[in-house]
DNA sequence: CCCTTGTTAGCCGCTTCTCA
DNA sequence: TGAGAAGCGGCTAACAAGGG
């Protein structure tokens, strides 16, 4: 093998630890027994050419190592000469130093708010990314004040929760500075306005969805909700817009009795007021909908909103009819009896209503039905009874 | 930096539980 | 069975914080 060197050209000479062979040979892996294969205890050790205390060691200007250790510098004849030209190779570029200081500060920014470490990379390639942006001179480009807007914003870009209260504590740039970098970031980040803020909040929403173990129905209306309405409620925090959809479509849905807002907002981390007064603004006050109470309390009113939009479908009007005193105006002998109701309409206009009941006990009453749809093209409307009231008239 | 938005604290009302 | 206590959900106004 090309790798191999045969021992007997060193000095010393090696046996086996086991078989006690002295067929040795040398690989990049340490000395092995060509007999059994095995690999020595005994270290491989590289020399070359032998210490010389009179030569000093140091590379090249353009190297990183140092000119020699302090010890021989200081020993050496030449010393001042040789102090100098340390000096000139410790000197680092400046460019170098802060990217490394960048680095570190990075690092302890993401420590201080227990952040996952695994975004260093990233959060510093957004802080080079920026200071290549910044003209020389700027006081941003300083890596106290940047390192905490690079992490800021990398962890904005990716959806990630940031508290920038405890962000400004731990670091070293000041409240005033920081929000002035705001207005500015578009200029720097034009990617950061392209976040899909829309699957951050669906997220969430799923989260919700699982947690209190709704249905799939709510998830879809929060979406369509969310796809909706998405122009007027966007300008808030993810959590807020995430709670404003979820609220609605749970206070819309059949799921309203299982799940309280309150404990939405709880799990969302935000007060039932603020969906209150977003609900109000965006939605009532937006579409100019009067008769807004409160979140809970105009519900209805809100569910008919989100009917009219199409987003729900519209529960068919409950139209209460007291059978007061209604008279049986006509027998036609065939087991249908017809009752008549006069309704003043909200215009002033009276409506006609037929009442048709139908003896079920006679047979053939079906037949009689069937033929009477088909002759007149009658259009049926759906009652609901929910309480019968006896002793007020017909029908009995 | 200013205006909009969100939070907090305190209150009310309803429901459920306990006890006489 | 009814009164009172406790707990929870919901509402409001004042104040604080955040976003552009």
């Amino acid at each position: 093998m090309a790798t191999e060197k045969i021992c007997q050209q060193t000095n010393y000479r090696l046996s086996c630890d086991i078989c006690e062979s002295f067929d040795i040979v040398e690989t990049r892996e340490g000395f092995v027994c060509r007999d059994c294969g095995v690999v020595l205890e005994i270290q491989k050790l590289e020399y070359h050419r032998p210490y010389n205390d009179d030569i000093v060691q140091y590379a090249r200007l353009s190297g990183p190592t140092q000119i020699g250790t302090p010890r021989e510098r200081f020993k050496h004849s030449n010393s001042i000469r040789l102090n100098k030209m340390n000096k000139l190779q410790s000197i680092e570029n400046n460019e170098k130093s802060v990217l490394k200081k960048a680095r570190s500060e990075i690092s302890g920014i993401l420590n201080g708010l227990d952040l996952p470490e695994s975004y260093k990379e990233f959060v510093f390639n957004t802080f080079k990314k920026i200071r290549v942006a910044l003209k020389p001179g700027t006081k941003y480009r300083g890596y106290k004040k940047l390192a905490p807007i690079a992490v800021y914003y990398t962890f904005k870009s990716q959806n990630i929760p940031i508290n920038e209260a405890n962000l400004l504590e731990i670091s070293k740039i000041s409240e005033k500075d920081f929000d002035a970098f705001k207005l500015q970031i578009r200029r720097f980040l034009p990617e950061y306005d392209k976040r899909n803020i829309k699957e951050c909040v669906l997220r969430k929403v799923y989260a919700i969805k699982e947690s209190f173990n709704l249905s799939m129905e709510f998830y879809y209306l929060s979406k369509k909700i969310l796809y909706k309405f998405w122009e007027i409620i966007k300008n808030t925090k993810d959590d807020v817009i995430a709670g404003v959809i979820s609220s609605i479509a749970i206070l819309c849905s059949h799921e309203k009795n299982d799940v309280k807002i309150s404990s939405i907002c709880k799990v969302l981390n935000i007060q039932m007021s603020t969906i209150q007064v977003n609900v109000k603004k965006r939605i009532f006050d937006k579409f100019k909908i009067p008769g807004f109470i409160s979140l809970i309390k105009s519900s209805d009113l809100l569910k008919k909103i989100i009917a009219k939009i199409g987003l729900i479908e519209s529960e068919p009007e409950i139209i209460k009819i007291e059978l007061g005193n209604a008279v049986e105006v006509y027998d036609h002998f065939n087991n249908i009896d017809f009752y008549f109701y006069a309704l003043r309409s909200q215009d002033g206009h009276y409506n006609l209503i037929s009442l048709n009941i139908y003896d079920y006990s006679i047979s053939g009453y079906e037949a009689q039905y069937t033929k009477l749809i088909k002759d007149h093209l009658l259009k049926t409307v759906s009652l609901e009874a929910p309480h019968l009231l006896i002793g007020k008239g017909p029908p009995n």
